[in-house]
DNA sequence: TGAGTCAATCGAAGCGTTTCGATAGCCGCC
DNA sequence: GGCGGCTATCGAAACGCTTCGATTGACTCA
C-alpha cells in the first residue's frame, strides 16, 4: 500500500502539500498540483481511511439504520437502502449497514467507536426508543419517518396526511360516494406507527369533508387476512365503489382477490393505492401515490451533510405527495 | 471521547497494558484486568476505531457487494442483506455495504483505502467482470454463487442442480408425467447467471433420467409475461399436470393465474416453487425449496473470518436442498 | 528602500491505537 | 547464592494522515 509520503517525495513535495492538494484546503501552484496528482495516479495512492479518520475526526462514513422487522414490505425497504448508498456516494460517503436489533447500544457503539459521521434512520416510529439514544449522541442524525417528539432531531418523510386526502379526493370527485381504507396490519397501528395514524387522520378528515360513507380496514398482507378484510367489507357495504390502498404488502392479494369474487377494476370497484407503482406487474395499471423514495433519501443525505458542516437547523421535512395517475378509478354517475 | 491513556491513567497502568487488556494477546494479572476493565467502564471507553485500523490494519470491517438491478427479487435480497449484517456482528465485524454500480472501481476503492478487511459478493454471474478485480485485490472475497472459474476465491451457492433434481423427482415420484419449468426471466439466461444454469442442466438430466415429458419457460416477472408463458404451456401440453417454479418473483402471480384460467393446486396441476416459502401469504401451502440465506451466508462470513486469520483454502461449498413438503404436489394416477 | 501583503510550501506535532523489545521482580534449582 | 526462565508490565516506535504555525520569496506601495 502506498502512502502519502511516498507520492510526495515522487512528486518532489512534502507530504502536507500533498494532502493539501487533495483537500483544497490551501491554495498550490497549478504546477505543484499537476506533479502531485501525476504522482497519485502513477502510484496508484489512495489515503488510508483510518488514518484520515483518526487525523481530521472525520471518517466519511454514514451508518443506516434499518429495521429488522419482518412485517415491512422488503422490497420498498430495499429502495430505500440501495438509494441512501446512491445518495450518499454522491457526497462521498459510504455507508455502514446497523440493524435495529442491536438496539440503542448499537448506535452507541458506532458513535463512540468514531465509526461514522452521522447516522440516518429508516423507519421511526412515534414513540421510538432509539431517539433518547441518538439525541445524546455527539453526531447527528436524520430519521425517515416522523415521531411524536423529533426535538432537536431532522425528520424526512412523505406527508401522508395529505397523501391520504389526495387518494379520498380522487375518488370522491370521481363521485364515489362510498369507500374504503385498506391499512397496515393491525400490528403497525398497535405499535403506534407514525405513518399510518397520520395516513389514517388524513383519511378521515377527507372523507367527513367530502361527506363519504368511509370504512376503514386494518390489514394483514397473508392471504386470509385479505380475504376476511375483503369478504366483511363487500358484504357489510354492498355499495361500496372506491377502495384506497395503504399497504404495499397486501396490495398484489387484494387485487387478486377482487378477480376471484368477480369484482373488476375499475368497472365495479376503483383502487387507489400508495406505494411504489408496480404498474407493469398487474393487470390494471394503477392510479398511486408512489413513496418517493429516492427525494426522501436525497433529502435526509443533504440533511446529514449540512449538519456536518455546522449548519444545523433540524427541521421535519414533509414531502407533497404526487398522484400518479394510471386506469383504476373509473367515473361514477 | 475518552481516550486509552486516560483509562490507563485511572487504572494506574500503561497504555499498552490496558491495549493488552483488551485484546489478550499477552498474560495480564487478574488484580490488573480487573482495575482496567472496571475503568473501562466507568469512563465509558470506546477504542477509536479509526486508530485501530491504522495501527493494526483490521478494520473489523465487511464489504458487503450488492446487485444495484431492478429484476432481482427484492425480499430474497434483504433477507441476505440483513443475514449478512448479523452473522457479521457475531465475529463482531460491521458491515459496509456497496451497490455494484460503481463497479469494479469502487471495490479498488474500498480495498486500497483499507475501509475492510474482506468482500462479500452477491449475486455473482458465470462470468462476473468483478471476478478479476476481486482476485487481485489484497483481501479475501467470498462469493455468493459459483463463477464458471471460482480459481482462488471462495464461494457458496445453494446446490441448484440438485435443487432441480428433487423438484423433478418429487413430481416424478407422485406420479407425474408431463411438467413444465417456469423459470429466471429471459435476461437471466442472457446474462449467463450460473444459478439459472445450474437448474437448468439439474432439471434437464431429472427428467430425461425419469423419462419424463418436459418443457421449460424463461418467464419474466411480469403480468404478461407470466399470462403468456401459461396460456402457451397449458394450449400446447394440455397433458401437462406439474409445474417447477424457479422464479420468486413470478410466482405469486403464476398461481393468481392459475386459478384464473381455473387450474386448481394441487388438483389440476401440481407445483414445487424455489425460493423461501411465503407459506401463509397463499391460499395452498406449497411444496418448495426454500432458499437457505441464513445458512449460505452464515458460512460465507464464516470462510470470510478464515481467510482474515490465515487458515485460507479457497473452497466451494454448495449447501445440500432441502425440500419442505406442502399442499401443493397431488398424487397422479 | 523598507515595511507589509500574499501565495506557496515545509516541518512538526498530534490523532489513538498496537506491538515490539526491554526490564523488573519472582521462583525454583543446582 | 547466582542463574535461567517465567510473568507482568512499561516505554517507545510506528501506523498514515491532517493541520497549524512558520518560512520564503515575490510583489506592492508609500
Amino acid at each position: 500500500m502506498v502512502s502519502i509520503s511516498e507520492v510526495a517525495k515522487d512528486a518532489g513535495v512534502s507530504a502536507s502539500t500533498v494532502s493539501y492538494v487533495l483537500s483544497g484546503k490551501r491554495s498550490i501552484s497549478a504546477e505543484t498540483q499537476r506533479r502531485v496528482e501525476t504522482s497519485i495516479r502513477r502510484l496508484g495512492y489512495r489515503p488510508h481511511a483510518g488514518a484520515r479518520a483518526l487525523a481530521s475526526s472525520r471518517t466519511n462514513v454514514l451508518a443506516l439504520v434499518m429495521p429488522l422487522r419482518t412485517d415491512i414490505h422488503m422490497p420498498a425497504m430495499m429502495r430505500f437502502v440501495t438509494s441512501v448508498v446512491t445518495a450518499a456516494r454522491e457526497h462521498d460517503y459510504d455507508v455502514l449497514l446497523l440493524t435495529s436489533d442491536e438496539g440503542p447500544a448499537g448506535l452507541r457503539r458506532v458513535a463512540d467507536s468514531a465509526m461514522a459521521d452521522a447516522f440516518l434512520v429508516m423507519e421511526v416510529e412515534s414513540d421510538d426508543p432509539r431517539i433518547p439514544v441518538l439525541r445524546e449522541l455527539s453526531r447527528p442524525s436524520v430519521l425517515i419517518g416522523v415521531p411524536d417528539d423529533p426535538g432537536g432531531l431532522a425528520c424526512v418523510d412523505l406527508d401522508f396526511a395529505a397523501a391520504a386526502r389526495r387518494c379520498v379526493a380522487e375518488l370522491a370527485e370521481a363521485g364515489h360516494q362510498d369507500i374504503a381504507l385498506i391499512g397496515s396490519p393491525p400490528v403497525v397501528y398497535e405499535r403506534g406507527t407514525s405513518f399510518a395514524q397520520r395516513f389514517l387522520r388524513g383519511y378521515d378528515d377527507a372523507t367527513r369533508e367530502h361527506g363519504l360513507r368511509a370504512a376503514t380496514r386494518a390489514c394483514a398482507p397473508d392471504y386470509d387476512a385479505v380475504g376476511e378484510c375483503l369478504e366483511d367489507l363487500l358484504t357489510e357495504r354492498p355499495e361500496l365503489t372506491g377502495l384506497v390502498v395503504h399497504n404495499e404488502a397486501a396490495l398484489g392479494t387484494v387485487l387478486a382477490e377482487l378477480r376471484n369474487r368477480g369484482r373488476k377494476v375499475p368497472e365495479d370497484i376503483s383502487v387507489v393505492a400508495v406505494g411504489q407503482d408496480a404498474a407493469a406487474h398487474r393487470e390494471v395499471p394503477l392510479t398511486t401515490i408512489p413513496l418517493p423514495t429516492e427525494d426522501m433519501v436525497r433529502i435526509a443525505v443533504e440533511l446529514s451533510m449540512r449538519a456536518l458542516n455546522g449548519s444545523n437547523t433540524p427541521e421535519t421535512r414533509l414531502l407533497r405527495p404526487q398522484i400518479s395517475p394510471g386506469e383504476s378509478v373509473a367515473q361514477r354517475r
